[in-house]
DNA sequence: ATCAGTTACTTCGAATTCGAAGCAACTTGG
DNA sequence: CCAAGTTGCTTCGAATTCGAAGTAACTGAT
C-alpha cells in the first residue's frame, strides 16, 4: 500500500480535531439529558438500547462489550449496576457454559421508552439541527466505510494474552 | 421553530450511532498509541498540541478545560500530572492575579514531536484511509458547521452555580 | 481421555473522573 | 471604600475505569 502519507494535511487535520470535537460536546450534553431524566450513565444507555434493539432482547457480554467499545472488566461492573436496579437480568447461556446472557428487564424497557425522547431531542438539536437531510446522508455515506474499516482492521495489538512483548 | 421533528429518523439513528462508535474506535487506538510510545493518556495529549498550537505557547486553564471538553477539578489533576513530569509549567497570570497561565516547556515541545508521527499515523489509517480528499473535504464542510452550532447552544443549565434546582 | 491453548467472565488494585464545596481575586453598585 | 455577586482554580470524597491476574469452560490434537 504505497499510499499513507506519513503526515496528515491541513484538511485532515482539521476535520479530525472537529470530529473529536464535536463527539466529546456532543457526548457531554446527552450525559447530562440522561443523567436527569433517568439517572443513567451514556454506557447504560447504549447498553439498554443494544440490548432493546436486539430481537431477543439479549447478548453475551462479549458482544455488548465490543459493541459500546468498553473493557470487559468494566461491563462486568455496568452490567452488576444495570442489574441491581432490575434494568436487566444475567442468565448462563444454554450452549456455552461460559458465556452469560444479559437480557432487558421489563423495567428496563420502560426506562429506555422514558429516556428516548429527550435523548433524541437532544442529539436532534446538537448534531442534526445544522444539517440538511441531504447533509445527514451524505455524512452517514462517509461514516459508514470509515466504520466498516474500523471495525475490520485489528488493533495494532492483535496478540492473544501471551507474547505480549511486542516485537 | 417549526422543524424540529420530535424522533429522528433512521438515517439519522445510524449516522448518530456511527459517529459515536467510529470515535469511540479511533480513540481508543489513539489511546493505545500514545500510552505506549509517550506515556501519555489523550487529554494528556490534547492538551500538549493544543499548548503547541498557541502562538504563546500558553493557556489559561479555563481554556483549556473548555478547549478540551474537560471538568475544572480534571483539568487540575492533568495539569498537574504535566508539571510532575516537566512537559509544562504553570505561572500566575499577570493581569489576573486568580488565572493560572500553563506553559509547554521544552521537554513538552520534544515529546509532543516526538509522538505526533505515531499519533497521525494511528488517525491516518483508520480515519482517513478509507475516505478520498474530496470525502475529506465534504467531511470538514458538514463538521464544521455542527461545531460552531454546538459552541453556540448553550449547555442546558445555563446557570451560574446557584439556582441549581431546575424547575 | 488428557493436555495445551483459547475464550468468557469476574475480582482486584491503582489511576482517573466528576461535582460540590471552599478560597482568593476581580467587578459593580451604593 | 464596602458589600454582594461572579469568576478562576484547587481540594475533597465518591464513583467509575482499566489492565492484570484468576477461574471455569470449550477446542483440538494426540
Amino acid at each position: 500500500m504505497p499510499d499513507s502519507p506519513p503526515s496528515l494535511d491541513p484538511v485532515q487535520l482539521g476535520t479530525y480535531f472537529d470530529l473529536i470535537e464535536v463527539t466529546s460536546l456532543l457526548r457531554h450534553a446527552v450525559e447530562q439529558q440522561l443523567r436527569e431524566s433517568g439517572g443513567l450513565s451514556y454506557v447504560q444507555f447504549q447498553l439498554l438500547a443494544r440490548l432493546g434493539d436486539a430481537p431477543t432482547g439479549s447478548h453475551r457480554m462479549t458482544d455488548l462489550a465490543d459493541g459500546v467499545v468498553y473493557s470487559r472488566s468494566g461491563l462486568t461492573y455496568q452490567v452488576g449496576l444495570l442489574e441491581k436496579e432490575g434494568l436487566v437480568v444475567r442468565a448462563p447461556s444454554p450452549d456455552d457454559e461460559r458465556s452469560i446472557t444479559v437480557t432487558l428487564t421489563d423495567a428496563g424497557r420502560e426506562l429506555l421508552a422514558k429516556v428516548l425522547p429527550g435523548h433524541v431531542e437532544v442529539v436532534g438539536g446538537l448534531l442534526f439541527a445544522p444539517l440538511s437531510p441531504d447533509d445527514v446522508r451524505t455524512l452517514a455515506g462517509l461514516l459508514r466505510p470509515v466504520r466498516d474499516h474500523m471495525r475490520a482492521t485489528p488493533p495494532r495489538s492483535a496478540v492473544s494474552r501471551r507474547r505480549k512483548g511486542g516485537a
